[in-house]
DNA sequence: GTCTATACACAGATAGAC
DNA sequence: GTCTATCTGTGTATAGAC
């Protein structure tokens, strides 16, 4: 799986889950062709990341979505019923699409240590490609209220108890050293966050997606990962 | 340094500073007398830090301050002219108060793996006792503009640079091994972040500030301590 | 389906009495 | 210094023409 794969994988995904949320929500849409919808849909999603993700969603008005999309403010409200509602299906919509792709991902491997590998690589490409979304996510999520709240709050957890089971198999195999699982799955997922929050940071230093993930391996191997501790050790002796 | 003297002397900065930037800012604030002035900012402040930490700073209403303030919508305005300039004096407070305690301190360690200890925990101290400040300006920055944006991404820079130097200086030396010190003085940026955007987590897990730190440290350490490699050997026959 | 025009609420900010 | 009352702009959302 390299990145341009990635991509295309993605792009499908979401088309897909603009449709069955068409399907859902086919009552509160109150346009009724399936193109028009998931076409303009996507127009105002990419529009809203755009302008949230500068001066965030709370000044975000619709007159600027209007201007980004093109459509005018009557025609955006035929799409949804509030601003707020547009705030929970994006963030529904995004949170659908990670869960889906993160999951087929990683039960493709078994093994503890491949788990790990595969768990921060695809969740790194994962919010590579989908940056606007997995930067609006993380700040727009205290403006939710109610159940969507709850449940963009239960799946930020959700992503963190992936890592702490991996780790904890590995410590019961014997592959990883016995150490706190979840803090360090905290600390894994606070590395990961770092990816797509401070993304210019990166681009400026001309870090790509692969040597970031290469060097999260590293530093979480070191600390976890039992046989790396006779690798360190061949190092020590042949370097100095 | 324990955590309860820490906590003081930041409370002693804060006043402090408070009235560094009445006497700077005199021409500006309309209130004259300086006790009424540290009295009613510092207020001013903390209200501002609950409600923007709930829903968003652009969010809050002036209304809404001065209701958790006390103080009408009239008297607010004698300490600042403008929302934006409530915004822009509360991150430079914040700003003002952690160079100062951070630098104090590791300038008060030379050794380049001590140097590392205290920076960690220090910072850690700092942004468990400001903890709303730090929240604050981590989602905020965005939404100030001009020089005041700048700085506070300089400021962010800054502390990443004093990780990034002491890890160089330790490789220099010997005693940390030769590994990228620009991306890992950022990895244990992410993980000092983490602690303080995700306090809640942390309090529900009942995990200490103290046991935090160590955490972050042993897990740098063995990626980064030379002399560490050798203790990883040792556990291993130890243990098994 | 999409547009323009507009209703109505609420925001930030100020004036002037006390 | 602090209050209440009020000005003016802008926000979300809808109505009704095309």
């Amino acid at each position: 799986m390299n990145y341009a794969e990635f991509q295309q994988l993605v792009k499908v995904s979401k088309q897909d889950i603009c449709r069955e949320s068409f399907a859902e929500n086919r009552k509160k849409i109150k346009v009724k062709k399936e193109k028009t919808v998931v076409k303009n849909l996507e127009r105002i999603f990419d529009a809203t990341l755009k302008i949230s993700n500068e001066k965030g969603f709370q000044a975000m008005s619709m007159r600027d979505l209007s201007r980004e999309t093109g459509l005018s403010l009557g025609a955006l409200y035929g799409y949804f019923s509030s601003k707020e509602e547009l705030l929970d299906m994006l963030q529904r919509q995004g949170r659908t699409i990670t869960k889906r792709i993160l999951e087929e991902h990683i039960n493709s491997e078994v093994e503890p240590a491949a788990k790990l590998r595969m768990a921060i690589r695809t969740h790194l490409y994962l919010s590579e490609v989908m940056q606007p979304w997995f930067y609006f996510s993380y700040m727009e999520t205290k403006n939710l209220t109610g159940s969507e709240r709850k449940k963009a709050l239960l799946s930020e957890l959700y992503t963190e108890k992936i890592f702490a089971s991996i780790l904890k198999q590995g410590q019961e195999k014997g592959v990883f050293v016995s150490r706190d699982h979840q803090i360090g799955a905290g600390a894994i997922k606070a590395m990961l966050q770092d990816w797509y929050l401070k993304r210019r940071k990166y681009a400026r230093r001309k870090v790509t997606v692969d040597r970031y993930a290469s060097f999260v391996l590293e530093f979480v191997e070191a600390f976890y990962l039992t046989s790396n501790v006779t690798t360190q050790l061949f190092r020590l002796k042949t370097e100095g």
